[in-house]
DNA sequence: AAGACACGTAACCTATCTTGTTACAGATCG
DNA sequence: CGATCTGTAACAAGATAGGTTACGTGTCTT
Protein backbone atom coordinates (compact mmCIF):
# COMPACT_ATOMS: atom_id res chain seq x y z
CA UNK A 1 0.00 0.00 0.00
CA UNK A 2 1.01 3.24 -0.85
CA UNK A 3 -1.14 6.44 0.05
CA UNK A 4 -5.12 6.39 1.81
CA UNK A 5 -7.02 7.00 -1.26
CA UNK A 6 -10.29 6.42 0.38
CA UNK A 7 -10.73 10.86 0.29
CA UNK A 8 -9.98 10.92 -3.22
CA UNK A 9 -12.10 8.03 -4.12
CA UNK A 10 -15.34 9.12 -2.34
CA UNK A 11 -14.88 12.64 -3.93
CA UNK A 12 -14.69 10.93 -7.23
CA UNK A 13 -17.83 9.02 -7.01
CA UNK A 14 -20.25 11.22 -5.04
CA UNK A 15 -19.97 13.45 -8.38
CA UNK A 16 -20.92 10.81 -10.81
CA UNK A 17 -23.59 9.80 -8.45
CA UNK A 18 -24.66 13.39 -8.63
CA UNK A 19 -24.21 13.65 -12.07
CA UNK A 20 -24.66 9.94 -13.98
CA UNK A 21 -26.85 8.05 -11.68
CA UNK A 22 -29.97 8.38 -9.98
CA UNK A 23 -28.90 5.10 -7.66
CA UNK A 24 -25.72 2.97 -7.80
CA UNK A 25 -24.93 -0.39 -6.54
CA UNK A 26 -21.52 -1.21 -4.93
CA UNK A 27 -20.80 -3.33 -8.21
CA UNK A 28 -21.34 -0.24 -10.64
CA UNK A 29 -19.13 1.92 -8.40
CA UNK A 30 -16.73 -0.50 -7.85
CA UNK A 31 -16.29 -1.21 -11.47
CA UNK A 32 -15.78 2.74 -11.75
CA UNK A 33 -13.46 2.84 -8.78
CA UNK A 34 -11.43 -0.07 -10.62
CA UNK A 35 -11.55 -1.91 -7.05
CA UNK A 36 -14.21 -4.13 -5.21
CA UNK A 37 -17.85 -3.81 -3.83
CA UNK A 38 -16.82 -4.64 -0.64
CA UNK A 39 -14.02 -2.24 -0.99
CA UNK A 40 -17.19 0.14 -1.50
CA UNK A 41 -19.88 -0.72 1.00
CA UNK A 42 -16.97 -0.66 3.73
CA UNK A 43 -15.82 2.98 2.74
CA UNK A 44 -19.29 4.15 2.31
CA UNK A 45 -20.98 3.11 5.01
CA UNK A 46 -19.14 5.96 7.07
CA UNK A 47 -20.92 8.66 4.49
CA UNK A 48 -23.62 6.41 5.06
CA UNK A 49 -23.37 7.18 9.25
CA UNK A 50 -22.73 11.20 8.46
CA UNK A 51 -26.13 11.37 6.14
CA UNK A 52 -24.19 12.07 3.31
CA UNK A 53 -25.68 9.42 1.30
CA UNK A 54 -28.17 6.46 1.72
CA UNK A 55 -28.04 3.10 1.34
CA UNK A 56 -31.10 0.65 0.03
CA UNK A 57 -30.73 -3.29 0.80
CA UNK A 58 -32.56 -5.57 -2.03
CA UNK A 59 -33.86 -5.84 -5.43
CA UNK A 60 -33.81 -2.39 -6.90
CA UNK A 61 -31.16 -1.01 -3.73
CA UNK A 62 -28.00 0.80 -4.16
CA UNK A 63 -26.80 4.13 -3.44
CA UNK A 64 -28.04 7.64 -3.69
CA UNK A 65 -27.28 10.76 -2.87
CA UNK A 66 -28.76 12.79 0.50
CA UNK A 67 -28.04 15.73 0.19
CA UNK A 68 -26.61 18.14 -2.98
CA UNK A 69 -22.95 18.67 -3.40
CA UNK A 70 -23.06 22.02 -2.54
CA UNK A 71 -23.39 21.16 1.03
CA UNK A 72 -20.80 18.83 1.54
CA UNK A 73 -17.19 19.54 1.84
CA UNK A 74 -14.10 18.00 1.62
CA UNK A 75 -13.73 18.12 6.02
CA UNK A 76 -16.96 16.26 5.70
CA UNK A 77 -15.94 13.04 3.50
CA UNK A 78 -12.48 13.55 5.32
CA UNK A 79 -13.97 13.03 8.70
CA UNK A 80 -16.60 10.36 7.57
CA UNK A 81 -14.06 8.31 6.57
CA UNK A 82 -12.93 8.04 9.80
CA UNK A 83 -9.92 11.09 9.68
CA UNK A 84 -7.05 8.90 8.65
CA UNK A 85 -3.73 10.21 9.27
CA UNK A 86 -2.99 13.01 7.36
CA UNK A 87 1.14 13.35 7.67
CA UNK A 88 3.39 10.10 6.67
CA UNK A 89 6.03 11.37 9.47
CA UNK A 90 5.99 12.05 12.77
CA UNK A 91 8.32 11.33 15.98
CA UNK A 92 9.33 7.74 17.08
CA UNK A 93 7.50 7.82 20.81
CA UNK A 94 3.95 9.42 21.85
CA UNK A 95 5.59 10.68 25.16
CA UNK A 96 9.24 10.28 25.43
CA UNK A 97 11.29 10.65 28.32
CA UNK A 98 14.45 12.77 26.86
CA UNK A 99 14.06 16.58 27.42
CA UNK A 100 16.15 17.11 24.09
CA UNK A 101 13.52 14.56 22.31
CA UNK A 102 10.89 16.24 23.65
CA UNK A 103 11.82 19.61 22.23
CA UNK A 104 12.41 18.19 18.72
CA UNK A 105 9.23 16.53 19.13
CA UNK A 106 7.38 19.82 19.87
CA UNK A 107 9.40 21.97 17.17
CA UNK A 108 8.44 19.34 14.52
CA UNK A 109 4.52 18.74 16.20
CA UNK A 110 4.51 22.85 15.63
CA UNK A 111 5.15 22.79 12.01
CA UNK A 112 3.12 19.75 11.47
CA UNK A 113 0.57 21.30 13.41
CA UNK A 114 0.63 24.70 11.18
CA UNK A 115 0.39 22.27 7.89
CA UNK A 116 -2.43 20.21 9.29
CA UNK A 117 -4.32 23.75 10.02
CA UNK A 118 -3.96 24.68 6.63
CA UNK A 119 -4.99 21.27 5.08
CA UNK A 120 -8.54 21.16 7.15
CA UNK A 121 -9.25 24.47 6.28
CA UNK A 122 -8.92 24.42 2.66
CA UNK A 123 -11.13 20.71 2.88
CA UNK A 124 -13.43 22.76 5.12
CA UNK A 125 -14.10 25.72 2.28
CA UNK A 126 -14.39 23.67 -0.46
CA UNK A 127 -17.73 22.03 -1.48
CA UNK A 128 -17.82 19.16 -3.57
CA UNK A 129 -19.50 21.19 -6.03
CA UNK A 130 -16.91 23.21 -6.25
CA UNK A 131 -14.94 20.33 -7.98
CA UNK A 132 -17.64 19.73 -10.10
CA UNK A 133 -17.45 23.05 -11.35
CA UNK A 134 -13.98 22.82 -12.03
CA UNK A 135 -14.63 19.71 -13.88
CA UNK A 136 -16.88 21.79 -16.01
CA UNK A 137 -14.46 24.47 -16.81
CA UNK A 138 -12.35 21.34 -17.82
CA UNK A 139 -15.09 19.48 -20.15
CA UNK A 140 -18.01 21.91 -21.00
CA UNK A 141 -19.75 19.28 -22.32
CA UNK A 142 -20.51 17.80 -19.16
CA UNK A 143 -19.35 14.17 -20.19
CA UNK A 144 -16.88 11.84 -18.80
CA UNK A 145 -16.03 9.58 -21.88
CA UNK A 146 -14.31 7.14 -19.21
CA UNK A 147 -16.86 5.39 -17.61
CA UNK A 148 -19.16 5.47 -20.63
CA UNK A 149 -19.06 2.07 -20.99
CA UNK A 150 -20.24 1.54 -17.13
CA UNK A 151 -23.27 4.42 -17.98
CA UNK A 152 -24.22 2.13 -21.00
CA UNK A 153 -24.61 -1.02 -18.78
CA UNK A 154 -26.73 1.05 -16.09
CA UNK A 155 -28.84 2.27 -18.96
CA UNK A 156 -29.63 -0.91 -20.43
CA UNK A 157 -30.21 -2.30 -17.13
CA UNK A 158 -32.89 0.14 -15.84
CA UNK B 1 4.59 0.19 10.49
CA UNK B 2 3.21 3.98 11.80
CA UNK B 3 5.04 7.22 10.69
CA UNK B 4 8.37 7.78 9.74
CA UNK B 5 10.42 8.53 12.34
CA UNK B 6 13.90 9.57 11.12
CA UNK B 7 13.95 13.17 10.71
CA UNK B 8 12.96 13.46 14.38
CA UNK B 9 15.57 10.78 15.55
CA UNK B 10 18.32 12.35 13.80
CA UNK B 11 17.49 15.67 15.13
CA UNK B 12 17.70 14.10 18.68
CA UNK B 13 20.56 12.10 17.88
CA UNK B 14 22.69 15.10 16.45
CA UNK B 15 21.61 17.48 19.49
CA UNK B 16 22.99 15.07 21.67
CA UNK B 17 25.88 14.82 20.12
CA UNK B 18 26.79 18.37 19.76
CA UNK B 19 26.14 18.55 23.67
CA UNK B 20 27.46 15.43 25.07
CA UNK B 21 29.78 13.43 23.05
CA UNK B 22 33.11 14.29 20.55
CA UNK B 23 32.62 11.08 18.96
CA UNK B 24 29.77 8.13 19.62
CA UNK B 25 29.89 5.09 18.11
CA UNK B 26 26.67 3.55 16.41
CA UNK B 27 26.20 1.39 19.00
CA UNK B 28 25.81 3.97 21.76
CA UNK B 29 23.67 6.38 18.91
CA UNK B 30 21.09 3.35 19.29
CA UNK B 31 20.96 2.82 23.02
CA UNK B 32 19.98 6.12 23.00
CA UNK B 33 17.05 5.86 20.12
CA UNK B 34 16.05 2.76 21.40
CA UNK B 35 17.07 0.89 18.51
CA UNK B 36 19.82 -1.12 16.62
CA UNK B 37 23.44 0.12 15.65
CA UNK B 38 22.38 -1.21 12.16
CA UNK B 39 19.41 1.49 11.83
CA UNK B 40 21.63 4.08 12.92
CA UNK B 41 24.11 3.29 10.62
CA UNK B 42 21.37 2.86 7.57
CA UNK B 43 20.20 6.43 8.79
CA UNK B 44 22.99 8.39 9.27
CA UNK B 45 24.35 7.42 5.92
CA UNK B 46 22.56 9.75 4.49
CA UNK B 47 23.79 12.76 6.65
CA UNK B 48 27.42 11.69 5.98
CA UNK B 49 26.90 11.80 2.47
CA UNK B 50 25.39 15.01 2.22
CA UNK B 51 28.75 16.12 4.58
CA UNK B 52 26.57 17.02 8.01
CA UNK B 53 28.38 14.20 9.81
CA UNK B 54 31.86 12.45 9.50
CA UNK B 55 31.96 8.41 10.34
CA UNK B 56 35.28 6.59 11.19
CA UNK B 57 36.16 2.87 10.71
CA UNK B 58 37.76 0.51 12.95
CA UNK B 59 38.83 1.06 16.57
CA UNK B 60 38.05 4.35 18.17
CA UNK B 61 35.74 4.99 15.31
CA UNK B 62 32.28 6.34 15.48
CA UNK B 63 30.70 9.46 14.36
CA UNK B 64 30.56 12.80 14.68
CA UNK B 65 29.44 16.47 13.88
CA UNK B 66 31.18 18.16 10.78
CA UNK B 67 29.31 21.70 11.17
CA UNK B 68 27.78 23.63 14.15
CA UNK B 69 24.07 22.85 14.59
CA UNK B 70 23.61 26.75 13.67
CA UNK B 71 24.21 25.76 9.92
CA UNK B 72 21.84 22.67 9.80
CA UNK B 73 18.33 23.42 9.06
CA UNK B 74 15.23 21.16 9.49
CA UNK B 75 14.81 20.84 5.58
CA UNK B 76 18.72 19.96 4.88
CA UNK B 77 17.79 16.74 7.41
CA UNK B 78 14.64 16.17 5.86
CA UNK B 79 16.28 16.20 2.39
CA UNK B 80 19.28 14.01 3.51
CA UNK B 81 17.08 11.22 4.47
CA UNK B 82 15.88 11.21 1.22
CA UNK B 83 12.54 13.15 1.18
CA UNK B 84 10.58 10.76 2.33
CA UNK B 85 6.79 10.92 1.69
CA UNK B 86 5.21 13.66 4.39
CA UNK B 87 1.48 13.13 3.32
CA UNK B 88 -0.03 9.26 3.97
CA UNK B 89 -3.63 10.79 1.79
CA UNK B 90 -3.27 10.93 -2.03
CA UNK B 91 -4.99 9.99 -4.81
CA UNK B 92 -5.38 6.31 -5.93
CA UNK B 93 -3.48 6.59 -9.06
CA UNK B 94 -1.40 8.91 -10.42
CA UNK B 95 -2.27 9.37 -14.02
CA UNK B 96 -6.25 8.85 -13.88
CA UNK B 97 -7.84 8.71 -17.43
CA UNK B 98 -11.24 9.90 -15.39
CA UNK B 99 -11.84 13.69 -16.09
CA UNK B 100 -14.08 13.90 -12.81
CA UNK B 101 -10.81 11.81 -10.88
CA UNK B 102 -8.38 14.47 -12.20
CA UNK B 103 -10.09 17.24 -11.15
CA UNK B 104 -10.77 15.91 -7.87
CA UNK B 105 -6.82 14.74 -7.56
CA UNK B 106 -6.27 18.72 -8.78
CA UNK B 107 -8.09 20.38 -5.94
CA UNK B 108 -6.92 17.80 -3.57
CA UNK B 109 -3.57 18.18 -5.16
CA UNK B 110 -3.68 21.91 -4.44
CA UNK B 111 -4.32 21.79 -0.87
CA UNK B 112 -1.42 19.60 -0.40
CA UNK B 113 0.65 21.32 -2.11
CA UNK B 114 -0.14 24.52 -0.18
CA UNK B 115 0.39 22.49 3.21
CA UNK B 116 3.77 20.95 2.41
CA UNK B 117 5.04 24.32 1.21
CA UNK B 118 4.07 25.52 4.41
CA UNK B 119 6.11 22.78 6.43
CA UNK B 120 9.08 22.84 4.08
CA UNK B 121 9.20 26.97 4.61
CA UNK B 122 8.76 25.95 8.36
CA UNK B 123 11.99 23.55 7.90
CA UNK B 124 13.89 25.63 5.67
CA UNK B 125 14.08 28.53 8.92
CA UNK B 126 14.58 26.33 11.75
CA UNK B 127 18.04 25.25 12.06
CA UNK B 128 18.83 22.62 15.00
CA UNK B 129 20.96 24.95 16.96
CA UNK B 130 17.10 26.33 17.37
CA UNK B 131 15.88 23.22 19.10
CA UNK B 132 18.63 23.00 21.13
CA UNK B 133 17.92 26.59 22.26
CA UNK B 134 13.97 25.46 22.88
CA UNK B 135 15.43 23.07 25.04
CA UNK B 136 18.10 25.27 27.09
CA UNK B 137 14.88 27.14 28.03
CA UNK B 138 12.86 23.95 29.21
CA UNK B 139 16.09 22.50 31.13
CA UNK B 140 18.62 25.72 32.01
CA UNK B 141 21.00 23.23 33.42
CA UNK B 142 21.74 21.95 29.94
CA UNK B 143 21.71 18.28 31.46
CA UNK B 144 19.63 15.58 30.02
CA UNK B 145 19.52 13.32 32.71
CA UNK B 146 17.54 10.16 30.22
CA UNK B 147 20.72 9.16 28.79
CA UNK B 148 22.78 9.55 31.62
CA UNK B 149 23.79 6.05 32.11
CA UNK B 150 25.33 6.18 28.25
CA UNK B 151 27.01 9.05 29.07
CA UNK B 152 28.63 7.42 31.68
CA UNK B 153 29.50 4.30 29.63
CA UNK B 154 30.90 6.82 27.51
CA UNK B 155 32.77 8.77 30.08
CA UNK B 156 34.16 5.49 31.37
CA UNK B 157 35.14 3.65 28.14
CA UNK B 158 37.04 6.94 27.23
C1' DA C 1 -43.68 -18.48 -1.29
C1' DA C 2 -39.52 -18.73 -4.11
C1' DG C 3 -35.73 -16.67 -6.11
C1' DA C 4 -32.94 -12.97 -7.72
C1' DC C 5 -30.73 -8.92 -6.21
C1' DA C 6 -28.03 -5.92 -3.27
C1' DC C 7 -26.29 -4.32 1.14
C1' DG C 8 -23.68 -5.66 5.80
C1' DT C 9 -19.91 -7.77 7.70
C1' DA C 10 -16.46 -11.00 9.17
C1' DA C 11 -12.24 -13.26 7.99
C1' DC C 12 -8.19 -13.65 5.60
C1' DC C 13 -4.75 -12.49 2.22
C1' DT C 14 -1.68 -9.09 -0.30
C1' DA C 15 1.28 -5.08 -1.01
C1' DT C 16 4.16 -1.58 0.74
C1' DC C 17 7.14 0.76 3.85
C1' DT C 18 9.72 1.66 8.17
C1' DT C 19 12.01 -0.66 11.53
C1' DG C 20 14.45 -4.57 13.70
C1' DT C 21 17.87 -8.33 13.42
C1' DT C 22 21.54 -11.37 11.94
C1' DA C 23 25.58 -12.09 9.39
C1' DC C 24 29.69 -10.88 7.42
C1' DA C 25 33.20 -8.07 4.89
C1' DG C 26 36.46 -4.25 5.27
C1' DA C 27 39.02 -0.66 7.73
C1' DT C 28 41.80 0.95 11.75
C1' DC C 29 44.32 1.07 16.02
C1' DG C 30 47.05 -1.10 19.80
C1' DC D 1 47.12 -10.56 15.13
C1' DG D 2 43.00 -9.25 17.51
C1' DA D 3 39.61 -6.08 19.15
C1' DT D 4 36.68 -2.48 17.62
C1' DC D 5 33.68 -0.02 14.29
C1' DT D 6 31.58 1.13 10.02
C1' DG D 7 29.28 -0.62 5.55
C1' DT D 8 25.92 -3.60 3.60
C1' DA D 9 23.21 -7.34 2.25
C1' DA D 10 19.42 -10.21 3.43
C1' DC D 11 15.46 -11.23 5.75
C1' DA D 12 11.78 -10.91 9.46
C1' DA D 13 8.39 -8.05 12.02
C1' DG D 14 4.62 -4.74 12.51
C1' DA D 15 1.21 -1.67 10.73
C1' DT D 16 -2.26 -0.26 7.50
C1' DA D 17 -5.00 0.25 3.08
C1' DG D 18 -6.83 -2.48 -0.10
C1' DG D 19 -8.48 -6.94 -2.34
C1' DT D 20 -11.13 -11.32 -2.02
C1' DT D 21 -14.25 -14.91 -0.48
C1' DA D 22 -18.07 -16.30 2.10
C1' DC D 23 -22.30 -15.82 4.18
C1' DG D 24 -26.19 -13.46 6.50
C1' DT D 25 -30.14 -10.33 5.86
C1' DG D 26 -33.43 -7.40 3.72
C1' DT D 27 -36.42 -6.40 -0.44
C1' DC D 28 -38.58 -6.58 -4.82
C1' DT D 29 -40.47 -9.43 -8.63
C1' DT D 30 -42.90 -13.23 -10.28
Amino acid sequence: MRRDSRLSRMLHVLIHMDRHYKRATSETISKMLGTNAVVVRRTMAGLRDFGYVRSEQGHGGGWELARGLDQITLLDIYEAIGKPPLFAIGPSVDQPECLVEQAVDAKLGDALKEAEALLLERFRTVTIADIAADFDRRMPEGQCNIHGNIHAEQSASS
